[in-house]
DNA sequence: CGCTACGTTGATCGCACTCAAGTATAGTGG
DNA sequence: CCACTATACTTGAGTGCGATCAACGTAGCG
């Protein structure tokens, strides 16, 4: 009768969600924890341990719940964030009351403000999606360790231009592709940088709804769920509340290709 | 019988192109404009005559014909280019024969690949709208400026953070704004940036099809059209055969803002 | 003056949006 | 452990925006 759920959960006669998100506690955040981040955060490489220290004490580290955001669009703000664990959503908002999901972010991801300050706020929201651990540095003390080593301006630059290319793609996709084209994309993007393998096939590690996908593609809530269930009749996926794994990635990336 | 076209060329019977461009000739490529673009450029502000005219050796200038290509998706190259006269456009092609047009520049902007070399060609394709004149520098010489000059790699870090913001918002238009709200868009970014004061209104020096503002907004020549006619029937616009002028830039706002 | 590419306008079609009802899941408290 | 509830998800029917196909003006160039 559901001939594609025979490979998981047919004796428990229910699909409990299979996502393993590890827990996030107060001492997560500790000092601990955001050296090993900051050395693992690509453009801080090759620093000494001695600039790391001392660069590691311009953050400060805040906890945040699911859900609660860590700053809104038109903040005035001037700082950088990079995220230690969890997930944390980028979004902006119309002003018919739409949203429009930008980019989903995980442990040594960066985000914020990283140009001098212009005055003007975010022109985004940030949420987290999951209780996460996040490090600030403010917008003069970020720019002073630009100004003291070079290789980190450097090495940004490089990481900002790679962004802007991808957002290039971005447009390119929502101009010319169909919603089903674009769905596909937006899960082989996510499986990419969050897949772990599971017993369902590769686990996209984050609450991720019907709704969340439809604001990553440019759709509704009603045609991603059309577009998921007719990707698990092909057996291209599985997926239940707030969770998909991707059993056969080529057959998705063959759609994305298509003409 | 044509109201809206009283404030311009009645006498004459006929609606002949208003747009202006500066001829390109071969000497418009010299050295001594060379220095003058060089100098102007955002990113070389603040160094000294000695080191421009040190960078400035680096380049190599070229011209170009109205819709010469300066280089193709996929060429392997490693290359920063400028424009020193003339328009140049960047698109992406799609499997399907599409374009999506992503920017169109002039003089003082910067396009082409400023990090490292990856290996891959470009994602995009380079074509000269207008006669052109293009500096190109290789990549290794302009990374070894960037290593001598810190402030530069600041500068451009700056630019490009910008250019992804802007790039965010055309996402997010694409995603939940209406054709004729993202015709509305792109005619005001143009404006803008290439507007030049006429009798016929605030006029864009470029020749601008509707097939580039289709490429530019992700619909198709005719929607464009039929939007553009709607626009000068609402006296916001003029506009004829690869030329518009606006005459009303607060209503098409209006439109852009309206939910 | 005629050719070619650009632009306009009309008719039709289809994808995806909207509105609406119903089902499954996961967390909550008994 | 199980009912209960809130929220996510699914599916259907109808509609509309914009794409497609097609034919006809028109500017500008040689």
């Amino acid at each position: 009768m559901w001939p594609y759920l025979i490979q998981w959960q047919v004796m428990s006669g229910r699909k409990k969600s299979p996502l393993r998100l590890a827990p996030i506690t107060p001492e997560a955040c500790g000092v601990d924890l955001r050296l090993d981040i900051l050395s693992r955060l690509p453009f801080f490489d090759g620093l000494s341990s001695v600039a790391l220290e001392e660069i590691n004490r311009l953050f400060r580290d805040h906890g945040y719940l699911a859900g609660e955001a860590i700053y809104y669009a038109g903040d005035p703000a001037d700082a950088l964030y990079v995220v230690a664990a969890g997930r944390v959503k980028l979004a902006r908002h119309t002003l018919g009351g739409q949203d429009v999901l930008l980019d989903v972010l995980g442990p040594a991801d960066f985000f914020g403000h990283l140009t001098p300050a212009t005055g003007e706020g975010y022109p985004d929201t940030a949420t987290a999606l999951t209780a996460a651990c996040v490090l600030r540095v403010g917008g003069d003390d970020f720019r002073s360790v630009l100004a003291r080593f070079p290789s980190v301006a450097l090495s940004l630059l490089d990481i900002t231009a790679r962004r802007l290319l991808e957002s290039q793609e971005l447009i390119r996709q929502l101009s010319a592709d169909s919603a089903e084209q674009r769905v596909a994309h937006a899960l082989l993007r996510l499986s990419e940088k969050l897949g772990e393998p599971s017993e369902v096939g590769t686990l996209i590690q984050m609450p991720l709804s019907r709704e969340d996908l439809a604001d990553m593609t440019g759709t509704t809530t009603e045609t991603a769920s059309r577009v998921m269930s007719h990707f698990q009749k092909q057996q291209l996926i599985q997926s239940g509340r707030q969770w998909v794994a991707i059993t056969n990635a080529d057959g998705l990336r063959a759609l994305t290709e298509a003409e």
